[in-house]
DNA sequence: GCCAACGTTGGC
DNA sequence: GCCAACGTTGGC
């Protein structure tokens, strides 16, 4: 299968792209996804290599603040069995788990881009990140619209 | 299966 | 803290 894209949301004071760049690898497990529709993007669409839009969400500016790649195939994300966890899912059980995560490796950081340059840009209009009360974790990026941040990005 | 109530996300 | 959007839950 051909490359795809996606974009990724962490909130920095959790997972920021200076943590992702210190991690042993520049990897880090993306564990929380608890949204079906995030979770079968990973399931269904990434493959090992795809490139990743890192992206800060719930922080003082918002926006898109990396480069990365899918670096695993999905696995169970284990804080759902991690009482402790704020991702603990009581309803999930070890043979049938609920939720899957992916490996995702940090290639850079870049200047950022915050959502209203972001919105400035016509070829990134589709982006379901700038539809209004977006909230979905993972979304898919089109090669256009990757083309269009690298460019903002050159 | 419908749908109202509720909870969560996340920008502002 | 507000609020829009939308996913989830649960009664029926």
């Amino acid at each position: 299968m051909a490359t795809q894209y996606w974009l990724m949301k962490s909130e920095p004071a959790e997972c920021s792209i200076d943590d992702a760049l210190a991690a042993p690898g520049r990897t880090v497990p993306w564990t929380g996804v608890r949204n079906y529709q995030a979770r079968n993007f990973m399931r269904d669409g990434m493959q090992v290599g795809d490139g990743v839009l890192f992206y800060h969400s719930s922080c003082a500016e918002p926006g898109i603040a990396g480069l990365a790649r899918v670096a695993s195939a999905c696995r169970t994300d284990p804080t759902q069995f991690d009482p402790a966890s704020p991702y603990f899912d009581a309803a999930s059980r070890p043979d049938a788990p609920r939720w899957l995560l992916v490996d995702v490796q940090a290639l850079r950081k870049t200047r950022l881009l915050p959502l209203p340059e972001l919105r400035a840009q016509p070829a990134l209009a589709d982006m379901p990140l700038l539809r209004k009360g977006n909230r979905l974790s993972i979304t898919p990026v089109t090669e256009a619209q990757w083309q269009a941040i690298q460019a903002l990005l050159a």
